[in-house]
DNA sequence: ATTTAAACGAGACGGTACGTCGTGTCTTGCG
DNA sequence: CGCAAGACACGACGTACCGTCTCGTTTAAAT
């Protein structure tokens, strides 16, 4: 119904552009130090360009992460009837991407982002979180009638305690190996009273 | 024999306010927005007496932290007998803590900091998690032996995942409420498979 | 043979409001705060449309020079038979209207903006003095048939004297008052000698 | 009396080396053209440097002038006896000068500069007449005392006749030639009527 | 009446320069 | 020689305009 005059429309060029020099730049030199004249010229764009779109240097990144131009996602594996092992094979591999140092820098440099850029944390979060999150509530559903599991927490609080702890061990520097993921799904599934 | 060639000693007076400043500054504004110049202005000191202490500004942090001037540390509780009772207890109290805004906030400031500062990461999380760790080693070899426990994670690791959950949920903003810490150590504890 | 291809004609609505915003933001912001920006918002114009008709903010300022928005022009006044008197009424009124501040100020800011643009310094020195040079021309061969004077100077030369006085004292912030053309009309017709 | 704390003192390598910059700078570029990056890139100094001493670009200009680095300075030539001809040599001179055509550009410039910044202006006009302002006076108090005129102008008021005449011409892109000169002081010694 | 092509208002674009802030280094005189 | 003070060269900030470039709309002359 409204009728915004007509005008020269917004350059997807330029935001392709913009976007693509945020992800290489933050790889590069880190958040820190990645500047948005940096990206500007990167681009070969006006930094008005930019401010004219984005309001920060995290808002750009937040949209990368939007596009999936910077952390990759991953999906739960198919049901094979087995959570546990589900879930061992899912984080496994999800420990084997972030523990990779390149990804680990990486994510080091979103955490401080977003540490103040609620908008970025948002965005962030949901997307290392977000995809696995409503798959993991069906199969916790499932698991529970099916009596393998007597749930206790959410999906959510699940995901957060594992994401939690990968997270924490990057920014904290310490080694992220395989055998962590065992530890923790044991643990999960156990807890410290061991299986029967 | 040894002849110290006469020379002033580190002025203490400037050592302290600066850190004073540092840690006044950081909880006012954060970390990102806190300058160098800001801690000197603050503190009556010139830069160059910052500089020729400190190489960074996330330097001058991890001292605050070293010194305990920014985050309080807590120990475990008494022996009870009861390990999870206790772990209950200091756990409803190291979230009431680190939920309060204020110090959530302070928090997120240090992970930025920490992020690109293999140094302070190392001391910011020595700190956070250290008091509690020998005593939690020593009480988890109790309880195996009682046979409360049947223990797969070591210390570092039941620690690491209890505080990792803890900075990601305040990392990702999300409340960080006492009920939390129940579902935590039932989990911890029982695992999904729930008590017996 | 000619097939001048159908058009749209310039605008004169467009023309007219970007000169008479031009007038009222070199009034009131002088000419170096004066944007052509500035001009296309105030007249409700597109900025194309500035760039289509003139080449630069000082080509603006020299069409409304030329259309008479900016300077007001100053006829000789009638032939009273005395050279002399009617040159001093003339240049007393030029002096108290360019002596105004508001003037003065514009008056700056013409010269300032004609200094490195020669097409509006010709269009501004011709509304200046132009008016009165042919007739000027006219009394001096009067004056100097009549016996009145002996001319030594171009009717160019007795305005440029004239004019020049008054600019230079305008350009350095000099009072002009009344009393400077009684001293230049007595100098310009008896010289330092003084009269006979 | 007062004592301002002890501290770096300004540097009078950068001082010159930014006076230098701009001297070079706006006879090469114009003043409109000239920016203050351009002479900070010039001097290899920083932005700061510069906005730390001075206020604008014209307040380096009027540094400039003030310090004779610009705008060369005429002195009256010796009495010879005849105000006359010692008139008329310095003002051929003076023509020569500021009719070159450098110097015409490089005059227009600063008469632009100072057009909107008043203090410029005083410093820029008082350098251009200051110096003869002070001989010329008592060159006419004497040439009274010996009749050899009846002066009914201050030696303000010549000078400023004088220059205004000259910076008309400049302003308005006429030509400055040397038979001005003559015209000129003919007319302000003889007036219109003549000589008798 | 329909066609048609330039003029129009709007405003996004790649740039340049602005004036400010903070960096890390340096240069003073004082204690 | 450490210190408070602060000037220095440098680089990035976020803003203002530059002159150019699309957009869709308007409009008057030539069909």
């Amino acid at each position: 119904m409204s009728e915004p005059s007509p005008t020269r429309p917004r350059s997807e060029r330029a935001r392709t552009a913009i976007l693509a020099a945020t992800r290489d730049l933050v790889a590069e030199v880190g958040y820190e130090q990645m500047s948005i004249e940096g990206i500007a010229a990167r681009a070969h764009v006006g930094k008005q360009t930019i401010y004219r779109w984005w309001k920060s240097k995290s808002a750009i990144l937040a949209e990368c992460v939007l596009e999936g131009l910077i952390l990759p996602s991953r999906e739960l594996p198919p049901d094979t009837g087995d959570l546990r092992d589900d879930l061992l094979v899912w984080f496994r591999g999800a420990l084997h991407e972030l523990g990779d140092p390149a990804n680990a820098s990486l994510l080091r440099g979103l955490v401080s982002a977003a540490a103040d850029d609620p908008d970025l944390a948002a965005v962030l979060y949901e997307r290392l979180t977000g995809p696995q999150e409503a798959s993991m509530a069906a199969r916790l559903r499932e698991a529970e009638a099916d009596g393998e599991i007597d749930s206790a927490l959410t999906s959510t609080a699940v995901i957060e305690m594992l994401f939690g702890t990968i997270v924490y061990r990057i920014l904290s520097r310490l080694d992220v190996g395989p055998d962590l993921a065992d530890g923790l799904i044991d643990t999960l599934f156990d807890g410290l009273r061991g299986a029967k």
